[in-house]
Parts: structure tokens; C-alpha cells; sequence
DNA sequence: GAGTGGTCTAGACCACAGC
DNA sequence: CTGTGGTCTAGACCACTCT
């Protein structure tokens, strides 16, 4: 329909964006319409309107559902706010979910550079080892079994900010290359082994001091306070695939949540952001 | 099968769970449905099979949709996963989203009683005062503006855990007593003030030093390592009510966050639980 | 093959916002 | 009033899992 109310082209989102959808493709037609606008989201300042559930509808020959399950997904990441009679609108950068490549998990490096900082990773050591006992009981395999460990730094901005390392069992992941991960990334790499690819994981932040060798490698003081994660990432089938302790600058790295409790329902985001003060 | 919880054949939530809907209440169909299941998934162990989509649609009448929205539901407040080709299952707890009370904001208190521990609020301070540059900001409101200053400490099992300063606007909220306040909580207050009550929060969880009060407060070591809590809490309409400072103990209590890339979408779940080693 | 969730259609009525 | 999203119906076809 013509004579919208004036308003600035910045903050409208037409649905000229949106192109005809591909039958053929695996992709649900949902998904399709939710990517291509996903795309078209970046680009705008929050509070930029976005097409309605009928323009979509009129625009692609789909049915109200399936607008409705677009929109709504791309609510679920975090990149939309939506209104009753009003409309659904960009959404507050900072309160997007971490990840917004399907299927993918988020890695340090990617946290990173969603922040706006350049990352290099700089692997201090790959070896294979026996198990310690925590980490054999993480991965599901017996004390003393063949693992991967694996040693490394991320440099952000040429400040050392995060010191990690990953385990994982030689049974699952035969083969690593120390090139190979230095070159692409952990999870990339894993990612080409068949049936190896992480697709989720359960991470535990919490205040910690910097132990030794870490203060000296991250370069902070002795009783410097750090951000410590445990990480375990797991299998399509949920066999645990990694282990992972890191500890991060915590002067310089925040967990950020968003709680929302509007429309009767607890919604939470979480992305790693610079710290306030 | 290899899960990390072995399933007996008990382990179903029956159908019979469910009562008839009340056709004259507010609340929509899929969530009394919802409703009515969750409060039965909390009796059960994780890996407990729900109602399937088409039982619950011949046991209440509704359409096939209904039932999946509520079921969808009950996935997005992380209390179940559902897999296509095998059924809706009771998810592990510790990957549940935070506060599962429709409309309520989950406070430190209630993330605690969650983790099964007991909470005693202590009030130190209530005054009215000038505020800082910094809360003025946040707020929204000028430099020097009064605004309600509230210290408080969160024991838990006897031991103190979070020590926290909560400011708010004499405008927005124009009475606060301690004794109420301690009766109940801070949240509680502004619920029954019409219209200042809390509905969606912003949250920086950053590592550390403890500062010297709250070192002392929280009867930890000068230079131990806690949690700093930055949280600014929200109206319905998006005016700030709250902004917070809190400082948690480090070593007792962490951030767990699930990350679940299955099914081509990111999800993420937080909790506050105790810290791993 | 039977049962499950994933997706989709083509309608419908409602509550809410803004004019 | 119109336009928005919230909810709902009564079907349908599909992909996946298990037997």
C-alpha cells in the first residue's frame, strides 16, 4: 500500500528485500524468508521497522503461519522485537544472541570479533597426553586414555585476552594439525571430520584469580581476577567431543544478559562484551 | 542408546496430567497447557517422555498447532528438548532458563532458592541521596536528581553471598520502607507499585577484585576474586527503574550457559548454579 | 509401517496501537 | 477506523526414528 506515513528511509525496512524464495531448496521456506531479512538487519539502526506479517505474505505467496514463524524466529535470536499493534523492529544490538550462523557454535574468537576487535590465535602447544581424572569423567572415557590437549592463546587488538585449553578424546577426533588449527580454527577443523562437529554445549562462568602460568602468559599481575569458563561442547548424539578451561581478562570481558519477561515469558541473551568501568 | 540418563519404562508423563481448559480465562489455550505440564515435568527426572503432540490434541480438543505451541513452550523455557521422530522429553535442569514464572523478573535471591540453598535478605542501608553521574545515567534521569539508595546482603546457608546496592528513582517509585522491603524483597515492592514494576533487565557479569567494604561485608580476602554484577532493570515501556551494583562471591557461584546449535538455531539458557571446582 | 515432530496452507477471531 | 501481532482451527505433506 502507498502513503505510509513520512518517515525516514533509514528506518524502514521494505519488503523489496526480500527475494523470491527457492523451492528446490532444503532450507524451510520460514527459515529463507527469516535469513534474508536477518541480513537485512544488520544494516539498520534499532528501531528500524521491518516488513509486517502480511506485506510478507502478499510479497511471497506464503501463508500467514509461515511470516508469522520468521519473524518469530528471528525474535528467538535476539535481532527483532516484535509488538502487538504496532509491529516488529530491530532490536538493540547488544541484547542479540551470541551466535547467528545456523548450526554453528560460538567460539572465543568469534565472541571477539562480533565485538568489533580483531583476533589471532596463536597455539602454544598440541600434544597427545593421558586423561586427568577430570577431564576422562567430562569426556565420557576412562582415566589415562589417549587425549588431544591443546594449548592456546587469542590475541585481540595485540593484547593477549584469553589462555585456553582444550582436551579431546583420540577415540572421536583421530587427526589434528597444529598448522591446520593455527591457520582456520579448532572447531572449523572439527567440523570436517565426519560426525565430529559440535552442535552444542554447556559453559560455566565464573570470578577466579589467575593462576600462575596463565597471569604470566595473559600478562596480568599475580592476583589478577580473571573470568574462568569450563566448557563442554557435545555431539549431535550428546557424547561430550571437547573439554575446554579458559580464563579470560576480566577487566576486559563481560558476560552480558538480557532478561525479558514481557508477554508472560522469560527470554535471555547472552553475548561476551567489553566491561563497564 | 548411550544418554546421560538412563530411561525406565515409567519414565512417562501421562496424557491423564492434563485437565480440561478453562475456556473463560485470560490466559490462551497453549499456555494452560503449558502451564499444566510443566508443573508435571517438575516431578520428573530428566529424560521423562511428555504427552505427544496428537494425545494432547485428542485429550483437550485443540488443534494440532495448539499443542505444539505449548510444547514449543515449554522448549523455549528450557524445560524440555524435543527431538522429530521420537518425542517431547523432560530436559536436564541445569540447562533450564532462569525464572520460569510468567512476567517475573528472577532475582539473586530466587536464583539462589533455585539452587536449592536458603536466602535471608539483610537491608544495611535505605536512604535517599543525590545521584552519581553514573546512575543518573542509567537512569535516565539528571546529576543530583534524589534517588533511592538501597544497600543490601544476600546470606545464603549462613554464609554471606552477594552484597548489592540498588538504586532507584524518588520519581518513578515515591515510597520504599526497610521493613517492607525486608519482609518480602525489593521486586515484591515494586510489583504493587501500579505501573513501576520490573519487566526486562540488562545484566554485565565481569570478573573482579572484591572492594574493601564489600570485602569485609562478604568476609572474604582483600584481593579475592568476585563476580561484579552490573544490572539495570526495566519498565513495560522501556524507562529504567533500577540500576544495580552487586558483587558475588567468586568461588561459590557461576554463570552456566547452554549453547544448542541443533535443529540450525542458536539457543541459549543461563542459571545462576554453584561453581565447578 | 506406525508414530513422532517439522513445516505449511487458508482461512478465522481477537486485543492492542494509532489516527 | 485500519493495521498490527496473538491466538486458534482443521486439515496436509514431509523427514526422521524405531520396530
Amino acid at each position: 500500500m502507498e502513503g505510509r506515513t513520512p518517515m525516514k528511509d533509514d528506518d524502514v525496512i521494505g519488503v523489496e528485500v526480500l527475494q523470491d524464495l527457492d523451492p528446490d531448496s532444503p532450507v524451510s521456506r520460514y527459515r529463507q524468508i527469516a535469513d534474508q531479512l536477518a541480513a537485512a538487519v544488520l544494516d539498520r539502526r534499532p528501531g528500524a521497522r521491518l516488513p509486517s506479517e502480511y506485506e510478507i505474505l502478499n510479497r511471497l505467496g506464503v501463508s500467514r503461519a509461515t511470516a508469522t514463524q520468521a519473524l518469530r524466529d528471528l525474535e528467538q535470536r535476539g535481532l527483532v522485537t516484535r509488538r502487538q499493534g504496532k509491529g516488529t523492529f530491530v532490536a538493540d544490538p547488544d541484547r542479540a544472541i551470541r551466535s547467528n550462523r545456523p548450526g554453528v557454535l560460538p567460539s572465543f574468537s568469534e565472541d571477539l570479533r562480533a565485538a568489533g576487535r580483531t583476533t589471532r590465535e596463536r597455539v602454544i602447544a598440541l600434544e597427545i597426553a593421558s586423561a586427568p581424572a577430570d577431564v576422562a569423567a567430562a569426556l565420557g572415557i576412562g582415566k589415562g586414555d589417549d587425549v588431544w590437549s591443546l594449548e592456546r592463546i587469542i590475541v585481540s587488538d595485540d593484547q593477549p585476552v584469553v589462555h585456553l585449553t582444550s582436551w579431546l578424546s583420540c577415540a572421536t577426533v583421530p587427526a589434528l594439525s597444529r598448522s591446520a588449527v593455527e591457520a582456520t580454527s579448532l572447531y572449523e577443523q572439527l567440523s570436517q571430520i565426519e560426525g565430529s562437529r559440535p552442535c552444542s554445549a554447556d559453559e560455566q562462568w565464573s570470578a577466579a584469580v589467575a593462576p600462575p602460568t596463565t597471569a604470566t602468559v595473559l600478562d596480568v599481575g599475580r592476583n589478577a581476577p580473571v573470568m574462568r569458563v569450563v566448557r563442554t561442547a557435545y555431539l549431535h548424539d550428546e557424547r561430550p567431543v571437547e573439554y575446554a578451561i579458559a580464563y579470560v581478562r576480566g577487566e576486559t570481558f563481560a558476560v552480558s544478559i538480557h532478561i525479558d519477561a514481557h508477554q508472560h515469558r522469560s527470554r535471555l541473551l547472552a553475548s561476551l562484551t567489553k566491561a563497564a568501568g
